[in-house]
DNA sequence: TGACAATGTTCGCTTTTTGTTCTAAAATCA
DNA sequence: TGATTTTAGAACAAAAAGCGAACATTGTCA
């Protein structure tokens, strides 16, 4: 660390524990007593290959000290939480990747993974609950008898049992009440395959 | 964080700490001397998108603070699974401690725990089958209704929906299939309360 | 039930702030 | 002096913030 990488260094430390966020190009600049922001902006860049300083590319005083990496912990994984599935929509629409939920890496391995809540009773037979939490591994097809999520004539998305049958596609609920439905290929879009379940019960 | 962000946070949480409940959009509004509320909608969903807040949307001052979440560096717990429940012994008397399995962090609380594998379809009817995970919270009693796992006699134990009656317990299976048992309650040992159930579906 | 008020949500648009990238000028040094 | 490093400045890109209006949701009260 050359000492001008030192006293920045120092500066982005006490800003950021005095306000609770990282000084700006421009607040550094000052302080740094220069008249542009280039200097500043190779600065940045040098501590940042050093190891020494985070940061996300154009965020506004997105910079953070590299000392308090959290070591991740390896045994969990957070997935986005995407919605309610049979909401009527597809799963891309819903998607704001704002809510994450952790999922023992045990129950997933390789591959594209997301989260669902499920509303409805129509898979109960297979021990799918209202308010269940299931994940979802990313798939454009399926074997018969897994259970999927599928998106019917593009508009809605369900969490089915799937048969392929020559050129048609059969998705079975779990539940009498509820009737099994037979589409053209062309009408459903496989969009994951079910891999796991959790399930919460209140009040402790 | 930005400042503007910072300055709302501190806003939110020195009002919440006063009153015992958040600010409304409209206060924040004139606290940051606004004339709309749509900014203040974005900075709340900003600092929800890092996890600094949370809240539940359309509920009026549904706003909280997240920061004890910081803090929480583990996102899931190991805890030891003990075996088969019904399995026809006590759980201490299977426990072996070698076996251990991640759990999600928010599926636990305060308090002492250990997860069972479910064998059989006594409570099938409440979407918990055979070969299930579920998370078991130490327990010496428990509520009408909820699902305990309870030691009979001393020598079985089982996962069953728990009800009290006067010197009397009832430990109701979710399955016509089996019928609704009664003791009197020195023969019944409540060993734990289910808080949660895991599932995993094999071939991917 | 329906109107109302309070509150939360969304959208398009503009302005301001901040980050990025470049070239040329200035400073530094062998 | 000539080569190298640092800085200045400007142009540009992107994010953050602001405004106003319409719309949605919830609860209340008649």
């Amino acid at each position: 660390m050359t000492p001008k990488q030192h006293i920045l260094w120092e500066f982005i430390r006490n800003y950021s524990q005095k306000n609770g966020y990282a000084p700006s190009f421009d607040e550094m600049k000052d302080f740094m007593n220069l008249k542009s922001k280039s200097s500043i902006h190779r600065l940045v860049k040098e501590l940042e290959e050093q190891g020494i300083l985070c940061r996300k590319p154009y965020q506004t005083r997105g910079l953070a000290l590299a000392e308090a990496k959290e070591i991740a912990n390896d045994d969990c994984t957070y997935l986005p939480l995407y919605g309610k599935i049979a909401a009527g929509l597809p799963i891309e629409a819903i998607a704001n990747e704002s809510e994450k939920i952790a999922v023992p890496n045990d129950m997933i391995g390789q591959g594209d993974y997301y989260a669902l809540t499920v509303e409805g009773d129509s898979m109960i037979g297979a021990g799918i609950m209202n308010g269940d939490t299931v994940i979802i591994k990313h798939a454009k097809d399926a074997n018969n008898g897994q259970i999927v999520v599928a998106l019917i004539d593009e508009y809605e998305v369900t969490l089915k049992k799937f048969h392929k049958r020559g050129h048609s596609v059969a998705l079975e609920p779990a539940n009498p009440a509820y009737e099994t439905r037979i589409f053209t290929n062309d009408r459903v879009e496989v969009q994951g395959i079910l891999v796991g379940l959790m399930r919460r019960y209140e009040g402790n």
